[in-house]
DNA sequence: TCTGGGGTCCTAGGACCC
DNA sequence: TCTGGGGTCCTAGGACCC
């Protein structure tokens, strides 16, 4: 058997938000900025026509980083760090907010630029996609170029490809060259370059799993492909160890998917102070209220109705419950907000609340495309007579 | 210095049916 | 009365990803 020809890329996003905004504001081109935080920290015109921006110290609250410069990674600042142990770490840096409409804008016109070239392609959120170059005869370094070049063309933004045979090792491709980078991964250089690599370069290990392996002395891709499978097994369950072996081997067969139904909606906010259940209840409701409403809006707006409602709540140690309803097969799919409430009601009746509470959230799940079922009044009157005689 | 918001998938246990 | 096995659906929690 002979291994698959590299005609798999996965393509990434330089510092993708931070990118957007460096290119609205140039004259923070190199420096430390991070994105993250709320509107109120959005540049200050001057009146000499010079823009104000706010620092990193300046920062109070509960944001995280979403994206920072390279100049601030470099001061330790990445994704996912709460904003104030980052301004502890980098408080001269630059702070700006986070404006996710851009960034959709600037997504929609690198993912439209790569599918006028290569047109299967698969999303993996706002900032990077998979594509199948298996349809193109052209050599593969040069289709890549050609990307490159239309996504620089249609964003001003640079980008990082990787190659390979499939898309778990086109992924760690993708991330060896950063940024401005073409990897090209054949199967040769497995060992000489992904093996060499800590498991949390694979997509799939995450912290828990990499400080398990880490305790099994286990530090690299490589020694996890020479451990016996069994042994795997043994502390991971069957399908995760089996998946582990396969991946330090780089075997994935999962194919470049075009098109999937999503599964859920959500939405969920985070409070600027915990919240007491009772001496906060107006603005728990207020809160709960619009979550139920936003979460209806996007069932609508792209057309679903769902079966299953469900809340999120998280506590002020953060440890975080979930309730979910299911309505009975019998009752039509729902996407109004009024119905989502009432049900998502049920699911908060269901709680016990011994701590102030941090986030609440609203889930939609078991989705129907909207159409499918018609929805007739007489059946949500069923469904409130259904939900009224829970208690 | 405490940790956002939007998702997917997996597991395990219980209900319920045949 | 105390013994099944399989299949499916639902719920809750957790790991992981961007």
């Amino acid at each position: 058997m002979t291994a698959p020809p590299p005609r798999i890329a996965h393509l990434d996003m330089d510092a993708f938000f931070a990118s957007v905004e460096l290119q609205q504001y140039p004259e923070l081109i190199g420096q430390p900025v991070v994105v993250g935080g709320d509107a109120s920290f959005a540049p200050e015109l001057q009146p000499d026509g010079s823009r104000r921006f706010a620092r990193l110290k300046s920062y109070g609250g509960r944001g995280v980083v979403t994206t920072s410069t390279y100049a601030a990674r470099a001061l330790g600042v990445f994704s996912g760090m709460g904003l104030m142990k980052a301004a502890t770490l980098a408080p001269e840096a630059f702070l700006l907010p986070g404006r996710h409409d851009l960034y959709r804008d600037y997504s929609r016109r690198f993912k439209a630029a790569v599918r006028a070239i290569t047109p299967r392609i698969e999303d993996r959120g706002i900032d990077e996609i998979y594509i199948d170059l298996n349809p193109h005869a052209e050599e593969v370094l040069l289709l890549a170029q050609r990307l490159k070049a239309a996504v620089f063309a249609a964003t001003g933004l640079t980008c990082s490809v990787g190659i390979a045979a499939n898309k778990l090792l086109a992924k760690i491709a993708s991330d060896l060259d950063k940024p401005d980078g073409i990897t090209l991964l054949s199967a040769e250089d497995l060992e000489r370059r992904v093996w060499p690599l800590a498991p949390r370069k694979v997509n799939g290990i995450g912290p828990k799993a990499a400080a398990r392996l880490e305790r099994m002395g286990i530090t690299t891709i490589g020694q996890l492909a020479a451990t016996p499978v069994h042994d795997l097994i043994a502390q991971f369950g069957a399908r995760y160890g089996l998946w582990l072996s396969r991946a330090a081997q780089g075997q994935d067969e999962r194919p470049v998917t075009p098109f999937r139904e999503p599964k859920s909606f959500s939405r969920e906010t985070t409070f600027a102070q915990d919240l007491h259940v009772r001496q906060d209840r107006t603005t728990l409701s207020r809160h709960f209220n619009e979550l139920c409403a936003r979460v209806a809006a996007d069932l609508q707006r792209k057309g679903y109705c769902c079966r299953t409602v469900g809340v999120k709540l998280r506590f002020a140690d953060f440890h975080a419950v979930t309730r979910a309803l299911t309505l009975p097969s019998s009752h039509a799919a729902i996407a109004d907000a009024d119905t989502i409430r009432r049900v998502a009601g049920e699911c908060l009746k269901r709680i016990s609340f011994t701590q102030r509470i941090r986030l609440l959230g609203v889930r939609c799940g078991g989705l129907e495309k909207a159409g499918t079922t018609v929805f007739k009044t007489l059946r949500q009157r069923d469904l409130f007579a259904w939900s009224e005689s829970m208690d």
